[in-house]
DNA sequence: ACCAAATTATGTCAAGTGTCAAAAAATCGG
DNA sequence: CCGATTTTTTGACACTTGACATAATTTGGT
């Protein structure tokens, strides 16, 4: 009944703050549940996502997951917590990298998050979270703060290979590159129909983003637009 | 009781094949019910979409609902028909357009796309889709149905713009067309943070496209992965 | 081995689900 | 306005869901 982990990835697949007290076999079921809940989830959808399928999962009876979360919606709390906090190091650790060039750690960065993309997990687990964000505030907020630190470590290897550049600018080029990547979920994901390209749509990629932000003078976007 | 438009937009809610048969009052009853469970699908999400509510929605008792459907799941088939089939003619307008240039086309087709996915109802529907067809075949085969249209158009364009290119390139510059774009949806979406930048993220996405179309030479993807 | 605390199982509750049969009402051509 | 057809309502069904109280079991230090 070992934890059989979902993805072969830098990105682990929960972070589970641990609780204070109580025996070790309390924390062991609280593992179980958040693991079993989050493999339902992937393997079957947000709508299979019950109490009693959960416990079921972790070979435990409905009732006692009440003994740990007061509610479901806690449960599914704790669950998309300890899904956002597993991304909490991924990026910085190769942004920051001294030894290589900037392009260099754009690239590696991008191959980071487009081979997230194509695990199991986050293929199936973030256009679940998408749809949820679109009526849950919590969801939203905590799926945000997944992007917004994608979005910060873009944005110190923009300013590093085009300094002219303002930060607003800087900004929405670091979006774009963020959203144009989380769109091959559907397309290169797991299990999707051009998944075996998704190393040539890395490169492509790549070479697109790192020409935007080479050739964009200061100020240009606003002209575009209009300003 | 008038039926009130979800989006402004070139692409229509719902294309509603006509029924053979009855009175008017039946086609009329047809419709309802189905841009009933679109709205409950918009504003209240998936869900939400039991046939409680979206008989309550269009004045209705539940039971009348398997008078038109004989099983939920076939009430759901008919609204992603129908939700699909609105893309059907949007597309190839553009494309087709004998007196504008190729750039242009292409610049009005991702201008529509991204317009189009600032809509209300594209931007809460189209998650949902995605995250159902992760575990039904059916809603797979349809929404992968909306993007080879998509991809038809961008492909056509590209071949234009650089004729040179081989084919298995052209595609996976239209898919990647087509994917950065989507992407766009969870951002720069209805009420989503980044919505009022979408004229910068358009002209952006039309720079980007241009050059990646005019720079690529022939067999450059395959080299650039290894091939 | 004992025992207080922690964990798990059992059973029940009200509310909501999709489905169906049969009665009631509305429609529209003659 | 008759009357066959179409549409709608009503009421019930078997089932699932989240929540909860309570009893049974397990844990780990003494």
């Amino acid at each position: 009944m070992g934890v059989v982990p979902l993805t072969e990835s830098v990105v682990p697949d929960l972070k589970i703050t641990p609780r204070e007290g109580g025996y070790a076999r309390g924390q062991e079921g609280l593992e179980q549940i958040l693991y079993a809940a989050l493999t339902i989830l992937v393997e079957q959808g947000s709508k299979a996502l019950t109490l009693r399928r959960i416990a079921s999962e972790c070979g435990m009876k409905a009732g006692n997951l009440a003994y740990y979360f007061k509610s479901k919606e806690e449960l599914l709390r704790e669950l998309l917590n300890a899904l956002i906090s597993a991304y909490e190091e991924a990026f910085d650790a190769i942004v920051h990298e001294p030894t290589e060039s900037a392009d260099t750690r754009l690239e590696k960065l991008i191959i980071l998050i487009l081979d997230d993309i194509t695990t199991k997990k986050t293929s199936r687990v973030f256009p679940e979270l998408w749809a949820l964000s679109n009526h849950d505030p919590f969801v939203q907020e905590r799926v945000n703060e997944r992007y917004q630190r994608a979005r910060v470590a873009l944005n110190e290897l923009v300013a590093e290979i085009n300094p002219a550049l303002p930060v607003d600018e800087r900004e929405i080029v670091a979006l774009f590159m963020s959203a144009s990547m989380e769109g091959m979920t559907m397309f290169a994901g797991y299990e999707k129909p051009w998944r075996r390209q998704m190393p040539a749509i890395e490169q492509l990629a790549f070479r697109s983003f790192l020409h935007i932000i080479k050739s964009l003078k200061p100020g240009e976007i606003n002209a575009l637009v209009g300003d």
